[in-house]
DNA sequence: ACCCAGGGTCATA
DNA sequence: TATGACCATGGG
């Protein structure tokens, strides 16, 4: 099966996911941190703490004391290493001009800037150019490959580089007519590919090749409005 | 009580 | 290059 076969038959069992959710580019790029191995419901608190104590912004954030950051992000677990890594982005952030002097960089330049902070690996820097900074990037997930992996399309041991050019070159391939926006179309697989991951295959490995067939018994339950 | 979540770093071999 | 330990909360 085609990658662009999976992603029109997850769009069909799913619906569009209007990915990622916040209120700003910058809240994208905090959830990014915040998310690394750790439930979106727990993150949602911890962000939620950081809008009531008027703090998601970069220049807020530095000017924190670590103790009363990390108490904000108490939710989103690993707070320490969390409000560690947060503040250090936040610097690098401001250091190099903020969002608008950093969109204004070339994909490959920026993901180098962004995984030259401490904290900040390939998946959230993926996240980041996806999702902040709308560039064609396929993020690389656990999910993506599990998913993938039993589909047979991936090893899914991989080096990440590895499996995120086979994604795109593949894609670019495969759907010449949607080229003119990758980012979008990577955006929505990603978060159908999260969606799918929350479906009941989670505990059935047999459940992902059964639910990318038409007769899926559990399509309509699943079904967007 | 156990498992795992929209990872990343570090020490070790 | 490739494992394993560590970080920590909250929901199933």
């Amino acid at each position: 099966m085609q990658l662009i076969a999976v992603f029109d038959r997850l769009l069909e069992q799913h619906g569009p996911q209007h990915w990622w959710p916040a209120d700003s580019l910058f809240e994208v790029m905090v959830g990014a941190i915040l998310t690394q191995n750790t439930a979106w419901s727990n993150v949602e608190k911890a962000i939620a703490n950081l809008k009531r104590a008027g703090k998601l912004s970069a220049r807020d954030i530095v000017a924190t004391p670590h103790a009363e950051l990390a108490a904000l992000l108490t939710p989103s677990g690993y707070f320490n290493i969390k409000a560690q890594r947060l503040r250090q982005f936040c610097e690098w952030l401001l250091e190099n001009g903020g969002y608008a002097r950093l969109a204004q960089r070339e994909t490959a330049q920026l993901r180098r800037g962004l995984l030259s902070v401490h904290g900040i690996g390939n998946e959230t820097a993926d996240d980041m150019l996806l999702y902040a900074y709308a560039r064609p990037v396929f993020v690389i997930d656990a999910y993506t490959r599990r998913l993938f992996a039993r589909l047979g399309l991936v090893a899914g041991d991989e080096p990440y580089e590895a499996v995120r050019e086979f994604f795109e070159a593949t894609l670019a391939g495969e759907s010449p007519a949607r080229d003119d926006d990758m980012t979008g179309l990577f955006s929505e697989y990603h978060a159908l590919i999260v969606a799918h991951a929350k479906h009941v295959c989670r505990k059935n490995p047999a459940c992902d090749r059964c639910c990318l067939r038409a007769d899926c018994p559990s399509r309509q339950q699943s079904s967007a409005a």
